[in-house]
DNA sequence: CCGATATTCAACTACTCAATTGATTAGTTG
DNA sequence: CAACTAATCAATTGAGTAGTTGAATATCGG
């Protein structure tokens, strides 16, 4: 094989693996299964998109080799093939914001008062957990929660908040997680959380980033 | 702004970038100016793309602002706009080599006899640096050596390697090195020169790895 | 100002890709 | 086995992209 051929072809697995996370909505699916495993119907609801479109999609990332499916009964499960897809997904995010004044005007203006929630560090809630000081809730949906959550976080998605506030102490700061930095729910939370008086703070960024940095995460028994 | 809007936007710009390290002519290209400024003519020589397709090439990758252009006089200058491009780039090719078979494949056998030739590690030959008991060559052509090159080494282009045998001690081991794991030069110049009876290494990875790490680097005097 | 050179632009072709639609497969439940 | 469901497949549409070609722009040396 001469050299051009070689590089040619090279690059050309490269730009396969590349085209897999070129496209906003597979970027969007990588998101959501770094949350944990997911089946077609649940992502296609989630990103919403059509099954077949989202199937698609799925066939192209497994062409990859970036996720891995299972099937169970009638399901069709995906997941990550390793953390470093998403670790990828994150290197693209980082560059963009850092690159792209667009993303982050978007961020900034949709997800306003960033700074006012006073995020705060992974490591500053490790040591609170471990001091037996903290108040986390997840308010990712349950499945999500199932796959892996930090340790002693309560369950709470966002859509049952309002009625399950009285498991809260009323005095303690209570802080909120979510899927990462770009997920709405946590910001949601902590201002709902603020309205009714209580005191409370997001995570920066969300659970697959506390179990990229290596962190302890707890997992429920799984219905596997 | 609604959540969804808010989401496909901030996707749609995600993408943007992703997109312009998707196709392998690109993430040649950024290969290429990984090692430093180049011009438009030089980076279609190298790539072996016409100076049209080049040029667009290199407009998208400023309009996602991973590049960044100088003109001089007739020339245009190429150059990342930040390392962490690169950074992506070898995630992104770290991530094919580990998913995909193929291109573990084509490396294995095109770069063969890849581990008789026994790579060595950067912080191995940073030591020797150190004790001041290395022969390291650079086998990049020269222009590339004079934007940033391991300090101590021995600008030596592929082409010139057999001339300037001489210029080596004949029993010190040598160490060569060129553009990354994927360049074939330092193969190619481990290989003459073991046909010629010397001791010789490549360095695993080449220059923009090592750079990377943050190992030292030194520059020439440069005609900006 | 002329001719030469490096780069970009504009227009076009061939190709690839995302998404939709309707049909099909595989597995489950009654 | 029939009815149902999750997922995939096949075929089609429209949009976008890569690469070529030839013209336009900018800069330099004489």
């Amino acid at each position: 094989m001469k050299h051009r051929e070689f590089k040619d072809r090279l690059y050309e697995e490269l730009g396969r693996v590349a085209r897999a996370i070129d496209s906003p909505r597979r970027l969007e699916l990588i998101d959501l299964l770094a949350q944990g495993e997911r089946s077609v119907e649940d992502l296609a609801a989630e990103a919403m998109l059509s099954m077949a479109n989202t199937s698609q999609h799925l066939q192209v990332l497994r062409g990859a080799r970036l996720v891995e499916a299972r099937k169970e009964g009638l399901r069709v499960y995906y997941r990550l093939a390793q953390a470093e897809v998403h670790g990828v997904a994150r290197a693209v995010r980082g560059l963009a914001q850092a690159r792209l004044a667009e993303v982050d005007h978007l961020v900034q203006t949709h997800l306003e008062s960033r700074d006012e929630l006073e995020p705060l560090p992974r490591e500053e809630l490790l040591r609170r957990i471990r001091g037996g000081r903290a108040v986390v809730i997840d308010v990712r949906p349950r499945e999500e929660y199932r796959a892996g959550h930090i340790p002693g976080a309560l369950s709470i998605p966002l859509g049952e908040l309002d009625k399950r506030l009285s498991e809260l102490p009323a005095r303690k700061e209570i802080v909120a997680y979510c899927r990462g930095p770009y997920c709405v729910m946590a910001y949601e939370a902590v201002a709902r959380l603020r309205a009714r008086g209580r005191r409370a703070r997001r995570l920066t960024d969300g659970f697959p980033e506390w179990r990229a940095s290596g962190l302890p995460v707890q997992t429920s028994a799984q219905p596997r």
